[in-house]
DNA sequence: GCACTCATGAGGTACGTACCTCAAATCGGC
DNA sequence: GCCGATTTGAGGTACGTACCTCATGAGTGC
């Protein structure tokens, strides 16, 4: 059809010839078996650097008698952003089905960096070769993705990241982005007052960028505005009720809400109980059952979202990437953050 | 790892045996070869239903020495969303490659419906497995579309619709929910005064449909606005500047602008002209160079964007369904329609 | 019931990779 | 320069589908 379709795509055949060497090797360089010598492994990976060589992942799939096996951990709880994370997931497994792919979903405590360690470390790399999680910063969480990582397990961290670790990927919306947009809404919604910031755990780190974009760009752009210290509600619908009752009690010139966690049937339970729902500006995350209706009853101004069947496509598209290249971090695009009011509710 | 995983897909051989035919024929059933009675296909046909079989995708582009090709017929001009979505074509053609398909993206004359036919006439079956067109609703492209397909060329549509023809797929926003949106967001910004429309082409189902939509919600919740005749920019910057321009200046007591369509370098040539720019609300759509420019300088308040990245992978993974399953249409997830303003440009 | 066409079956090769076996070559140490 | 261990080569089969040939079956018209 044109130049590049002409140009046949490298093989290991042509690695192998290339390279000077017999394909058993090139395909024991590849695939990491034992049994090469340092110097012909280097004659065999500059052959592929060379001619541009990836392996063919459908041919790739279709030899290996197993399809290429993706776990999501994803925390349980009330929070119902997780839940349609996984409910994503279930969508998503028949049509990956049909890439040669298993994806599957596993629930796992919130919040406890130790189930998290323990459920990647339980898993074995003969049956996952990839393993997505919601990471939170703690040090058990680190040293397990670096045990996965070298058992040959690719990590790759969903929603919030964890820089510095052997993950090799991150899929989610930019927080701090975020936190900016939160503010610059409730800086235009609202010309004074103060700004009550609820959080899940400063321990995530999607939720302290949120708070530190949220924050720059209030003292920048609208001094007039007070933020109050953040509390947080740990995810959970009835620990977020408590804290927001609080703070709209306990501040009568609360002019903005941001809850940047979860917890929202709470957040809408609690103004809707102080009656000054309408009165307060709310910018809340994830559009989920809660957040809609907070949305439609006005309790809510304006929730922004990270479009979970986005993620989870992007996530199950990094992983083949990773299986395919083997190597550096595949660049994904990254995933927007959806703005909604009560009339572009979808 | 689980009864999924252990029950083994279904294959051609499966297909066979429970068709009580042999291997040949199940083949020419699946690729339309000649030379098989009728009420065997149907026998072929029911046992691929009763398995669920669905061709191994990896398997069948392994075999074909060819890749899936997937042409984008996309309008030229001077409209920078086209010219956006031509270069995410470009951007995705390397990824695609990967996964054993060719897509490339071809320009032809705007707002031209013969050329598109010809365009689309112009396809050999044996070269294309797909097309994708943004569609004009005009009867020389419907027919053409009709032609396309029974040659055996898969027609998608991009953008805009052409529903009642025989594309097997829409690859979109919903466009009446975007000028829903847009009137919501003008209402809460104009308490009252006249609102300007500016439109591509009437011929263009999307700009119809969003025009709807606007005039819906002004009329239902904000009926102190009045919102003038649409007038057509041709998607085109200089023509669009000249009617933004007479807009302006033939109503003083304007209050906000939609321009549902593009051209939007025009758009804002015209409002930093009148020296009223930020007196005057103003949503348009999609996030281009201009519109960026526009949000920055505050010339334009709001951007309603439909991401072309996610559109064409959208549209690429359709094709992918569509070689994949032969028959109905692919569930395609709906784009979602994005909001930006200065602050959460992207 | 013959010649003929058309429908179907049987079997092969190919695609690019994974994974296996077994023999042969090469290496290091002494 | 020999031994034993390690490294490398050669070649095979398999995955699921596409596409090919050739032979044989069934069906048609006359």
């Amino acid at each position: 059809m044109n130049e590049i379709e002409v140009r046949r795509r490298a093989t290991v055949h042509d690695v192998a010839r290339a390279a000077g060497v017999s394909l058993a090797t090139v395909d024991r360089v590849l695939n990491g078996r034992p049994g090469v010598r340092p110097a012909t492994a280097q004659k065999v990976e500059a052959a592929v650097a060379e001619l541009g060589f990836h392996r063919d992942l459908s041919a790739s799939l279709l030899a290996r008698a197993r399809d290429l096996t993706l776990v999501f951990l994803i925390p349980g709880g009330s929070n119902e952003f997780m839940e349609s994370l996984a409910e994503a997931v279930a969508r998503r497994a028949v049509p990956a089905r049909a890439e040669r792919m298993h994806v599957e979903a596993r629930r796992i405590p919130a919040l406890d960096p130790q189930a998290l360690a323990d459920a990647l470390d339980g898993l074995d790399a003969r049956d996952w070769d990839c393993a997505v999680i919601v990471a939170s910063e703690d040090e058990p969480v680190m040293a397990a993705v670096e045990r996965a990582a070298r058992r040959g397990i690719g990590v790759m961290t969903l929603v919030s990241d964890l820089p510095g670790s052997a993950r090799r990927q991150f899929v989610g919306i930019d927080n701090v982005a975020a936190g900016r947009t939160a503010a610059s809404l409730i800086g235009r919604f609202c010309p004074k007052g103060k700004i009550g910031v609820i959080a899940g755990s400063m321990h995530l780190r999607d939720h302290r960028e949120r708070l530190e974009g949220f924050r720059a760009v209030l003292a920048k752009d609208f001094p007039g505005l007070m933020v109050l210290a953040p509390v947080e509600g740990h995810d959970e619908t009835e620990e977020t009720r408590e804290r927001a009752a609080a703070l709209i009690a306990g501040h009568p010139d609360l002019a903005g809400l941001y809850n940047l966690g979860a917890g929202n049937a709470g957040l809408v339970a609690a103004l809707d109980a102080s009656h000054r729902a309408g009165g307060i500006r709310v910018v809340a995350h994830e559009l989920t059952a809660p957040t809609r209706a907070g949305l439609k009853s006005g309790a809510i101004d304006v929730v922004l979202d990270q479009n979970p069947d986005g993620e989870i496509r992007a996530a199950i598209a990094a992983a083949r990437a990773l299986a395919l290249g083997g190597a550096g971090p595949a660049d994904a695009e990254p995933i927007e953050i959806g703005i909604f009011l009560r009339d572009n509710l979808r």
